[in-house]
DNA sequence: GATGAATGAGAATTCATTCAT
DNA sequence: CATGAATGAATTCTCATTCAT
């Protein structure tokens, strides 16, 4: 009994994978407008009506994919984030994971885009919230390890970091010159040290703060 | 004769202005998508027909649209930066106008961007070359004037740029808060100056690091 | 489940059967140019979308009309042919079904030629093939049998038959006098003979010819 | 004065002749539907306002096309008519005229069909009545020397001779083979016969009677 | 008479969504 | 739950015709 219910809860929820996977692919295909419900129905190899089982409406659908695309993202640059230690080599990595991404799938990016054209809603942040909070993560753990300077506006840099990646995308599709992206990528982490990293003056204060804090540990240790 | 087909001249210019200036209003009050021909014509104050008069069809008369949208642009930032002197001021001149720009008409940005989704023309590129000359002429100049590294990569500084301050926009509409404007404004700045000024500090923060590993080594001990 | 199977299937050509039913009436009340796709639906009790689920375009449905008006004829003319015995009788059977059948349904034939003209297919052809069999076979019979010449081109023959009535119901239908049917019958089938029997009296007249041809000498020289 | 009203209404002549002639260019270029007419207009090198001051609308226009190519079918075959002699020679001299120049103007022969279908207008009668008069006249003189029949059903053979050839181009263009050109006039031309030419059994009694004349005349000889 | 810009009725077709089976 | 036939609203674009100049 229980062993039905549960090959009931994965038929459901293969289905509905079938469906998110047949709508991604017939939107890769030809785009949110052209990708017919029905072709993504015959796709999914179940009936139309069917669709509406799983999904409201069209929109629906595909603001599932658009999720889905996200927590694959999210899932992918935790894993490159996790595999080097340092918060600057970190961002080095999720820049270079995002940046391939976003070449690879751009599509769907024009997607979470142009769905959430028109119909003022706000599940798009949401989608991203998870994604965005790696970046955020390792500029909070910088500051922390006084990697960052602790003047380091989280949110700004988001923009710069994101918005930056996904303009130089556009840029290398339009243009075709997809060979540029090692030279984005230095460049972008440049520009974000510039933001990130203690300027000249206010460094060396920084810097000799910490030294007399050090020391002054030390002092309270050989004093115990 | 001369005075009437002047006047010939200028009422069709007139008409085809109503119509896109009808096109701009209703799609800004719409969307793309739910501006109908039909609104248009109407609201242009001529008959449907008429608009296939003037524009092949309805792609062609929002490719219109934008494209007076990018002009309006170009020549407004041509005109910002004229007032100051500096590069680094005509930059900080251009950020500024671009970046209010976008907000005011975000709803035009997004539709030259939808526009270009699907069909596969570079109209889009054209569009915004005059007024993506202006930045690059800026930092040319900045260039040959020595304010700025030599080494400057100017298409990837474009990105960082226009794609910072898009996406800024976006993440502003997101969240509500236009009042980061000016501070938005400052971290770009500051962020193109990293990327563009003779890099000198970088050593004396390559010292930094060392110091700070040095003293890291030594918070270690201490906490052991 | 064999019952709602049949049911199910039945329903399917029923609905297809009102569909080219009101098509077909509708053309007939209005031709092709004027009856619009949704007064077909209308009359056939179905919504627009449905006549797409059935033919792919308006095309379509009256291409399928006109197959259906020529499977009708063919079926009756077959009936008609097998009730009489020798191959002309069933000739002068099958000219005064023909007749009497392009007489009542003209619009039909005038649609099948219509519509095909400007579209290059050959469907129109195919949905006279079977019919115009039905005449060659009387003719092969017929000449297999000795009532008609061997030397019998068929296929011209078949310009005399179908095109003297086509264009004799024209003639028909624009004076007003339908009752000149049967006499029309009698020639076409005097002119079939006139091609189809074996020849032999011409001589006789030839004789004559010469005898009177040598009286009018004789008379000639005689009144010298 | 005189001379600038005849010039003028020379003009007015050469105008419409322009038009017309653009009109039969562009139907045959691209079909009565498909020919606009803006490019009716532009071929005649007139505003399109223009043609409107010459017909009535674009039925008008296709009717003048239609007329004028009876018309000349008319000219062509009383030239070729009046070339040779007998009534006999002079049908098979207007069966050899028409079916060239329906093999060759075969799409003018379809807009005069489409033309009047579906508007129940007798136009198209008016136009032809001229031509199928030659045929008339051909009959009843063979009639009057007694070459042909004196019961012959002259309107019924109107829809032998002509139906016959009109079918016979049909079958033509449709298979691709117009080799068969002779062949079927000579068997249109048998079939004529079968039904021109004074009949077996009235022949027999004829011959009877002639040769009793022809004796007759004899005995008036031998007694003079 | 000539022009040609403006008109606007008109219609085929699509496709997301529903609901009886 | 699943189906897929039926729905019908919705919209672009065309082009014959008009009429102010």
């Amino acid at each position: 009994m229980t062993v039905r219910t549960k090959t009931k809860r994965e038929k459901l929820a293969e289905r509905e994978e079938a469906i998110v996977s047949a709508a991604r692919k017939m939107f890769h295909e030809r785009g949110m407008q052209a990708a017919k419900m029905a072709d993504i129905a015959a796709a999914a190899g179940v009936a139309e009506g069917t669709l509406y089982l799983y999904f409201k409406n069209k929109e629906a659908l595909f603001a599932a994919v658009v999720t889905r695309h996200w927590e694959d993202l999210t899932e992918g640059a935790s894993r490159v984030v996790a595999e080097v230690d340092t918060p600057r080599d970190q961002l080095a990595a999720l820049a270079q994971f995002t940046l391939r991404r976003i070449l690879d799938d751009w599509k769907l990016f024009e997607l979470s885009f142009v769905l959430h054209y028109g119909s003022g809603d706000t599940s798009d942040a949401t989608d991203k919230r998870a994604y965005v909070r790696i970046f955020d993560g390792i500029i909070e753990r910088g500051i922390d390890r006084g990697d960052f300077s602790p003047e380091a506006p989280v949110r700004l840099l988001r923009d710069l970091f994101f918005g930056t990646m996904e303009y130089a995308v556009r840029s290398m599709l339009r243009s075709g010159k997809q060979d540029d992206e090692p030279a984005a990528l230095a460049m972008l982490l440049k520009a974000t040290d510039g933001v990130l990293m203690p300027t000249a003056e206010p460094q060396k204060a920084d810097l000799a703060d910490r030294l007399e804090a050090a020391v002054a540990r030390l002092e309270a240790m050989s004093n115990r």
